[in-house]
DNA sequence: ATAGCCGCCGTACCATAGTACGGAGTCAAG
DNA sequence: CTTGACTCCGTACTATGGTACGGCGGCTAT
């Protein structure tokens, strides 16, 4: 090879299989690098670029959100970005609240149904004021 | 109507919709009350249930999970309760964990690209240590 | 008694994010 | 110079959780 991966070595260093990177070209999430031959090659910048797909999805982006953030970030759209990242903190904010919520039901849940053999154990009401 | 609420009013005091609450009855989560002529009539019990569902959902788990913990619920497998209230309690403590990291790095971002008009405002390098 | 919602039912379709497959070509090692 | 792994490409299929549609028929108010 001349220089840098192949296809595999670039899913595996993010830890996504082969498809899911073809599927991210076909989505234009990625650029189809110009094969040396007939194999492509990727470099430092897929990588990133890859790396950073997956991150944003963490974060709760969806895959056409990250097709914009990456478009912007050859822009200067600064109140775009601005705008999408404070939508996505409040959504987080909201989800980290149900999710901490969640939380406290299962742990009565688990505290309540704790060993023994008493009689019902209330899965249904264990959620109820969570 | 004799008593209880027909599958509209069911739906609307849970904020779903009735094409939810039929596909809940096919996958079994929701029973299929008798008819009061032609006509469903739900109760408080079905009332209850679809919270649960609901807020179950909200917890993270699957409706084929729901439809695990349901069953539980009539029974006392406490260990199979306890398993998969702490296996729940893990993954809602990881996804936490993962989306307060994406809000650090949306703060990051959100600081770095915060109005003026310097030069580019790295969104992929936002994410790189977070 | 008749219009117009509802409810009931089955089937089909949708979005999101992949995952699988099959054939043809290619590259590197033995 | 063949073999075996890997690439490329298009197309099809999957899972999850719904959402929509169309026909039929009953409940209710006017």
């Amino acid at each position: 090879m001349k220089n840098g991966v192949t296809i595999a070595g670039l899913a595996k260093a993010v830890g996504v299989g082969v498809e899911t990177v073809r599927y991210y070209q076909r989505r234009g999430l990625l650029e189809v690098p110009e094969a040396i031959g007939a194999v492509r090659h990727y470099g430092p910048d897929d990588l990133r670029r890859l790396r950073f797909i997956r991150r944003a999805q963490g974060a709760g982006f969806t895959l056409e959100e990250i097709t914009e953030l990456l478009a912007l970030d050859r822009t200067e759209d600064r109140t775009r970005i601005h705008a999408m990242a404070a939508e996505r903190i409040a959504a987080l904010d909201a989800k980290i609240h149900e999710l901490e919520a969640s939380r406290t039901a299962l742990e009565r849940l688990r505290a309540t149904c704790a060993s023994g053999k008493g009689g019902a154990c209330p899965i249904i009401e264990a959620f109820d004021p969570g």
